[in-house]
DNA sequence: TCTGGGGTCCTAGGACCC
DNA sequence: TCTGGGGTCCTAGGACCC
């Protein structure tokens, strides 16, 4: 595939079976054998190691499909421990920053590093160093993909991760070209960063089969049929480097909290303890940024999985008076939100709030009729107000989420998510962590 | 019985304005 | 027969990612 040179190097750095290898960090006797981890409400498979994948045991398989397999080949199988998984990613992303000045963390296993400049280095070998550190330091394993373009990168990095010839690390620009037309052939289009099952479809219904096929397309019918995004695909794959590097820990723009109940409910009152539970998790990341947010959606869910049950999915915009922080504002709007929306009859199984319109708190309008201006001195509510906040994640952070809550929130949360089927053989396993201590 | 949670970006279409 | 046109803002929804 012919290329335009490109002065840019990219480096993508990800951690193999992110959480199972962080499992395995302190618990070795997971080393060799079949292991899964669940998502956090033990639904559905989001981690696999090697063994289990060569079981045929899918990605987002729902555990109690998964059952028949996992009993038979007594795959030891995990609940998420995201603590650990944060902390660990920390590690990791430190260690690899160490090896460019530029870097984006761009999930909680994956990394892009700039390498332009580095070329008088022997970059297959710089790869190698980045993985014996990594594997050193933190205790994980790693692939290294490198390559002109990130989407190139994100390849390199899989046929790293496949191709044991490569060692773990494949540099893009050491490949012959006839090596890259075979990769490029080889390469399903719908596995190609960015095209995700539904793009996969219409472009195989198109003819476009390989990664190669995507490059060769024609951008403008590309453009056409899929938007830019496609368009700026094809582009990267052709080696015309079209996203970059995106260094800053940017702010979150929005800040969403939900999750499935435990079982379905039709009463407001178990409705109105969980929105008010969300509202506040998200108001304590909202603060943690350091962010006021003028904007918030409340949605409900019934159990869409149930076709021949009601199905209703309303969502409430509101908008706040001014920005702001405070919990107790924020659940107020959300409640209001959340009496709007609330039609009795229905199984809700979901429930959730999300906050948009997020702005820095430095920037903050001043609330020109409201508390600060009824006739007290300027800002006295609205600072006790966010030292209460401030007193309230603290003591949240010290002592466990939740013990200092609203009202509202309830003591009974009948709808609480419970681990009980899952947990039911492997709960001990939670003991068995050891916890990792900074 | 049992199907995650938290993000981003882009686009189409309606409302509104001049 | 024929019913302005263009810009901007907002929202909902669709697509993707891990």
């Amino acid at each position: 595939m012919s290329s335009t040179p490109s002065a840019e190097v990219f480096a993508l750095v990800d951690g193999n079976n992110f959480y199972v290898s962080c499992e395995r960090v302190f618990n070795p006797r997971l080393e060799g054998r079949p292991v899964v981890v669940l998502s956090n409400n033990d639904g559905v498979v989001v981690a696999r190691s090697n063994e289990a994948r060569a079981l045929g045991i899918d990605m987002a398989i729902p555990v109690f499909k998964a059952r028949g397999l996992l009993r038979q080949h007594k795959v030891v199988v995990l609940s998420s421990n995201y603590t650990l998984y944060g902390d660990m990613s920390q590690r990791m992303m430190a260690v690899i920053g160490q090896f460019s000045p530029r870097q984006e963390i761009y999930s909680i296993d994956e990394s892009f590093l700039d390498l332009a400049g580095f070329g008088h280095l022997d970059l297959r070998e710089y790869g190698q160093e980045i993985r014996r550190r990594v594997r050193a330091w933190v205790g994980i394993p790693t692939c290294v993909g490198i390559a002109p373009t990130k989407t190139l990168a994100k390849l390199a990095n899989h046929c790293a991760k496949k191709r044991p010839e490569y060692d773990g690390v494949c540099d893009w620009s050491r490949l012959h070209p006839a090596q890259i037309e075979q990769l490029l052939s080889t390469f399903p289009a719908g596995d190609v960063w960015g095209i995700g099952h539904r793009w996969g479809t219409r472009l195989l219904a198109m003819g476009i089969r390989s990664a190669r096929d995507l490059a060769l397309a024609d951008a403008a019918l590309l453009r056409d049929r899929f938007g830019v995004v496609m368009e700026r695909i094809a582009r990267e794959l052709r080696g015309i480097s079209c996203l970059g590097l995106e260094e800053v820990g940017a702010d979150r723009k929005q800040i969403v909290s939900s999750r499935s109940f435990g079982r379905v409910t039709q009463s407001l009152e178990d409705l109105q303890e969980a929105v008010t539970q969300y509202t506040c998790r998200a108001a304590e990341k909202l603060r943690r940024q350091a962010g006021v947010c003028s904007t918030l959606q409340v949605f409900l869910q019934t159990n869409s999985y149930k076709p021949e049950e009601p199905q209703y999915h309303p969502l409430a915009t509101v908008k706040l008076a001014a920005p702001t922080d405070d919990s107790l504002r924020l659940t107020g709007a959300a409640l209001s939100g959340l009496r709007r929306i609330y039609r009795a009859g229905f199984r809700y199984i979901k429930a959730g709030v999300m906050f948009t319109e997020i702005q820095p708190g430095a920037v903050r309008q001043l609330q020109l009729f409201g508390d600060d201006a009824a006739g007290r001195a300027p800002g006295t509510q609205t600072d006790a107000r966010a030292r209460l906040m401030v007193a309230m994640d603290r003591v949240n952070h010290r002592t466990g989420r939740g013990r200092l809550r609203l009202a509202s929130a309830g003591i009974r949360n009948a709808w609480a998510m419970k681990r009980e089927k899952m947990t039911r053989a492997y709960t001990t396993r939670w003991d068995e962590l050891p916890v990792a201590r900074a």
